[in-house]
This record gives C-alpha cells, sequence and structure tokens, in this order.
DNA sequence: ATTATCTATAGATCTATAGATAATGC
DNA sequence: ATTATCTATAGATCTATAGATAATGC
C-alpha cells in the first residue's frame, strides 16, 4: 500500500491541482474531502498525511490556482508584445472564461468564499492579487492617484464583470456586461482612446 | 403551537430576512436550515410548510438583499440629488461596506455562490442586477458602447473592487482598491473630470 | 523501522420527512 | 377540520482520527 516518496510527493500535487479545479467550480464548502481526494484517484483516510486540514488544502489549492491564472495572463500577453492588456481582455473578459469556472479565475470563482475565511486563504490571496496588479501596472501609465490606482481599477473592473457575467442567466447580458468592461478598460488605460468597435 | 395566519405570514418574512443575513455572512453552502431557522426563533421542522426547499429559501433570500441594498443605493441618492452617484460611491467603495458583510452588497458577498447555483437563484440575481444597471445609468451619459455600457462598467468596478478589498488581509491594501476604484469611476463619468483628491 | 495509503468509524451536521400537538379558522 | 410549529428521526454526508496493511527506506 505504502508508495514511495516520490510519488507520494507527485499524489500531493495532484490533489492540489484537483482541488484548486474542484473549489473554483464548487466552492470550499461546497465540495468535500472524499470526492477531493477521489478526484486525485486516492482515498480520504490518506489525506491527513498530507495536510493539515481541509483549510490547509483550501489556502495550497488557492496558490495553485492563482498562479495558474496568472500564467495563463502571462502567456496571453507574450502572444501579442504589443499590446499585452489587450491579449488579456480577450481571454478573459470572453463567455468562454464565464463558462469554465473550474479553470477560470479563481478571483472571481473564490472571491466572496476568500472573504469568509480564515488569514491563511486571505493572504494566499493577498499574495496572488498584488500578482495582477504588478502584472498590469507594468502595462499603463500611472494616473497621479498612487502608483497601481489604474492597474487596481482595471482588475476591479474585469474581475466584477466576469462575476456578474456568470450570477445572470441571459446570456446577451453576460456579453453585455464583458463588453462594457473592455470598453472601459481600454478607454482608461489609452491616452488615444482606442474606439472600441460595434457591439458584437 | 399552531399561531394565526397573519403570524406565520411574519414568522415567513423573518426567516427571509434572517436568512438575506446569515446567507451573506456564510455563504448557501455555509449555514444550515437549524441555524436559519434558530435566527428567526422557530425549530428546523417548520421550514418546510415555508420554503420549498433550500434554494427555494436561497432565492428569496437573495432577492430580499437585493432589494434592501438598492434600497440603500436610493437613500443615499437621495441625500445628495446634485451627485447622487458620488453618495453612493461614499458608502459602497469603503472600509464600513466592507467589514459589514451581512448588510452589505449581495452581488459581492454571494456572487460566486449565485454562478454556482441554479437558475432560480440567478434569475433573481439577474433582475437584481438589473436594478443597480438601470440606476447608474440614470446618471450618467452613455458613451456610445451601447446603452447602459458605462453603467455595467461602472457596476464592474464597483462590485469587483469590495469583492478584492475583502479577499485581501492588508487593510492599506483593501483601501486602495477603494480609492482606485472611486477614482476611476468618477474619471469615467464625470465629463469635466472631478479631481480625486489625496490619498486618504 | 518507517510510512503512504487503505478500511473503518466516531461524532457532528446536513436536508428532508413523519407524526404529534395545540391553537386557529370555519 | 385545518394547520403552524414542534419533536423526532431517516439517511446521507461532513471532517477528522484510529488502526491495519504492505511497500519503502535504511
Amino acid at each position: 500500500m505504502r508508495v514511495s516518496r516520490a510519488q507520494a510527493d507527485e499524489n500531493r500535487q495532484t490533489v492540489i491541482n484537483v482541488a484548486s479545479r474542484l473549489f473554483r467550480e464548487h466552492g470550499f464548502d461546497g465540495i468535500g474531502l472524499k470526492d477531493l481526494m477521489a478526484g486525485a484517484g486516492m482515498t480520504q483516510g490518506a489525506f491527513y498525511k498530507q495536510f493539515e486540514s481541509k483549510d490547509d488544502l483550501a489556502a495550497q489549492a488557492s496558490q495553485r490556482s492563482l498562479e495558474n491564472a496568472l500564467g495563463r495572463w502571462t502567456t496571453a500577453a507574450a502572444s501579442k508584445p504589443e499590446d499585452p492588456l489587450l491579449a488579456v481582455i480577450d481571454f478573459y473578459l470572453s463567455l468562454g472564461h464565464c463558462a469554465d469556472k473550474a479553470d477560470g479565475c479563481p478571483m472571481v470563482a473564490l472571491g466572496s468564499d476568500a472573504a469568509r475565511h480564515g488569514p491563511d486563504v486571505r493572504a494566499t490571496f493577498e499574495s496572488g492579487i498584488r500578482g495582477y496588479v504588478d502584472m498590469l501596472g507594468g502595462w499603463m501609465a500611472p494616473d497621479g492617484n498612487g502608483a497601481d490606482s489604474k492597474a487596481m481599477a482595471v482588475l476591479s473592473t474585469m474581475v466584477g464583470a466576469v462575476l456578474l457575467a456568470r450570477a445572470v442567466n441571459d446570456e446577451q447580458m453576460s456579453k453585455s456586461f464583458l463588453q462594457a468592461a473592455a470598453a472601459s478598460v481600454v478607454t482608461q488605460t489609452s491616452t488615444n482612446a482606442t474606439p472600441v468597435g460595434p457591439r458584437q
């Protein structure tokens, strides 16, 4: 029954990866340890040799998803060096992103949950969120309201738009939130205000 | 043991009011029927004579909190008719609002949860959210990207900022998100860009 | 000898239902 | 007679722990 230390480490990573998806999909309180472990191909009994508590896993899985999602931002940005922000907006403010909670932005999927949880989870979100602010900040000129003010406003707009787009049934309304946010971000960040184009 | 029909109706309203607070505080999955009913001074057994299911209560409590919170917007707006948006921003983008989840904005407190729940809850959020968009839309000129585009972007920014402000431990960072959002909203909506003032 | 995982279980809690009780409504 | 609420409970699930097992690591 025992596996090698390397295999055990790998199993642990798998659990974190599975949890990072399932927590985003069902919330911290919406999925149990049994299902989390089963998703990693193990039984519940192995859990407490790997993690201190469910909250411990919540913090680690949050970090994993925040890092992964930021990685997707980096990839998108690299694909369009002349306008990285637009590349990010393009996938972030999309119906595809709205539909894919498990692989989507953890700030949107777990933001309400994080606010209710312990300082460990919030510490993870705090440093994760700083990463997004820093990346955005590198793409825009400061606006005289503090170094990261513009980046923080843009991140708020993006996160809020996807949150609201996911909270409604009407797909047209979802699309409107995404487009409105995109137009707003583009207007706010481009000095020579780029035209935003017709409604899709 | 039986109470009058009027009393039963009143009890039902109390349950909805209690649930509208406790759901915002703990999430739909973070509080049980026993505690919800206890908060209204009753036992769990009475629940299913009043509601079809927990999801039914979730939808009704969501509606109640969306209406109540919009009422607070109306009150704030009425207190400053020359600049209602500023009056709303003033309390919405505040640390006080961040600290008061149970009485605060349900889009922030339950947005992530709503996205995971059934069409009933989402239908409630949808019509609730339209109320906020409509109110905001009345306070700003359209921007050529569709009738409600600006209002939707502003709402996204406000909701996102409070969501992120609540997800971090560092109070200074929370404040920065709130101030950044306020500056962004003011800049976006005022044609003769109102100065935003020094950092608090 | 140690230990990663397993099965099994404790003890609490969850949603939902059943049946008893006592007051209302007719 | 009806019914709003109560107590009690079914049956499932939850987090966490205990002890067994079998393979690793020394």
